[in-house]
RNA sequence: CGGGGCGUAGCACAGCCUGGUAGUGCGCUCGCUUUGGGAGCGAGAGGUCGCAAGUUCGAAUCUUGCCGCCCCGACCA
């Protein structure tokens, strides 16, 4: 991508409402506009990362087994009257009626929906397990949206919906959920925490939240240090046993948020603990037949006999992840994308455009980049020096290939790894090679 | 929902107290000079001063009402 031909509209100076540093940085990036309190447009530099992010986590739920399907966003009253959320739920819930006075709801969640289609179309114990997600824009009408698209009133989630027979196979789904999202966070560059967690308004009597460490967290956090050298599940198949012996391994640790810490009952030396604050990135839900119950979603099991189903739920907030990944991925001069997520893989910036030989230099690079399929955005702007690099460094791209009439004359261009800052002056090949290779 | 703050050009702000030509910096357009870490000079464009009512000869400025946004708290993926 060419940045004259790109719509990135950076800022250069802070816009006074974002306080936090993800906040602050996706509108200096141009990657999102407010819209209204919690409610953004993803810009075109939002939108890839967004895109990346989702794609990765169905990546994932697709290697758990999961089946992705797509629920509306409006949703009828009467499903939720059923499981008697529809009073329940608060004004969390943005209730709207439509031309025909039929109560109408912008889904904030949806086991009501799902569970709906399951009773319609599933009868049998045979076509268990059965796990189904979606990827779509949720609405909660929060009394305080803040911090940007971490606590937008809109936000894009993943929920997966698990349905077994029993106890102990809904165990399984669950732990093979669990392991999923570890993998998931490992693949999105993020250290994530499970921890037990309260079960809230979804209800239920297992559940998981997982949190990734970030000064600006909305929680506090308290861990045994050693839960960070644990590592990540090998992303292959596991069997259940295997996956009950990764469960408890991760669980093994303490980990809990405020709410669940009890300072007097905690077993972990003093010198272990660790207390920080942390970003909830997932949840994950055991409810059993909570919903199956009221909604009567029920299959005949090998007796013959009905039963009703036990079900899971597990969420990734997709959108959230992006403000998320930032507040744990950035210094003084801007973003820095783990590579997976970043909008391009390189940034290449022509120093003199204009220049015969930088505009060569660059289009060759540029068009050697492209043929081997790398990502890059390509600064062919005619700004100063200096404003290329700064926006460079706000918008993070991981490589940075700098290509300058001064380093032509000796036949190097720079090469910048923008994590770590290091530089180093290589020949055009040799730099392609880096990124290509 | 309790408490606090702010709405003036795309962005950040001054002007308001004490009513009288709507300003500054950045950004944008054009020209010239520049060109290796957010340049200089010159010339421009861009505003229903959040909205409405009121007071007044006259309102960005005073009064009242409404709307929007932000922060702290409680709440929450």
């Amino acid at each position: 991508m060419r940045l004259s031909r790109f719509f990135m509209p950076t800022l250069k100076e802070d816009p006074k409402e974002a306080q936090i540093a993800s906040h602050r940085l996706m509108l200096r990036a141009g990657m999102v506009q407010q819209s209204s309190a919690g409610i953004y447009s993803w810009l075109p530099l939002g939108h890839m990362v967004l895109k990346k992010i989702e794609n990765i986590v169905r990546e994932e739920q697709n290697k758990a087994g999961a089946l992705e399907l797509l629920m509306p966003t409006i949703q009828p009253a009467d499903l939720w009257r059923e499981s008697d959320r529809y009073d329940d739920y608060g004004k969390e819930m943005l209730r709207i009626e439509d031309r025909h006075g039929r109560d109408m709801l912008y889904g904030p969640t949806n086991e009501e929906q799902i569970t709906d289609i399951f009773r319609s179309n599933v009868k049998s114990y045979k076509d268990l397990p059965l796990n189904l997600y979606h990827i779509q824009w949720k609405f909660r009408d929060e009394v305080r949206p803040r911090f940007g698209v971490m606590r937008g009133r809109e936000f894009l989630m993943k929920d997966a919906y698990s349905f077994d027979l029993d106890y102990e196979n809904s165990k399984i789904a669950y732990n093979r959920m669990f392991v999923a999202y570890l993998k998931t966070y490992a693949r999105l560059g993020l250290q994530a925490i499970p921890l037990r967690a309260d079960t809230g308004p979804i209800g239920g009597d297992l559940s998981h939240e997982f949190i990734i460490l970030a000064d600006t967290g909305e929680s506090e956090v308290f861990y045994h240090k050693d839960i960070l050298s644990l590592e990540t599940p090998e992303d292959k198949d596991q069997s259940p046993e295997e996956l009950q012996a990764l469960v408890d391994e991760w669980t093994s640790y303490y980990a809990a948020a405020d709410e669940m810490h009890v300072a007097e009952k905690c077993t972990v030396a003093e010198g272990d603990l660790i207390t920080r604050r942390g970003i909830e990135v997932g949840h994950i839900f055991h409810f059993g037949q909570k919903y199956s119950d009221k909604m009567g979603a029920s299959v005949a099991g090998p007796d013959g006999k009905d039963v009703n189903v036990s079900m899971g739920s597990y969420g990734i907030g997709v959108s959230r992840l992006v403000g998320g990944i930032i507040e744990a991925s950035h210094d003084e001069n801007g973003i820095i994308w783990p590579e997976e997520v970043a909008p391009f893989k390189v940034g290449l910036i022509n120093l003199k455009s204009g220049d015969d030989a930088c505009d060569a230099a660059c289009d060759e690079f540029y068009g050697k980049l492209q043929a081997a399929g790398v990502e890059v955005l390509y600064d062919d702007t005619s700004e100063r020096a200096g404003g290329k690099f700064a926006k460079m460094d706000l918008i993070g791209l991981p490589w940075q290939v700098t290509i300058g009439p001064r380093g032509l004359k000796s036949g190097v261009v720079e090469f910048k790894n923008r994590a770590s800052g290091e530089k180093e002056e290589l020949s055009p090949e040799a730099a392609l090679e880096k990124l290509i290779g």
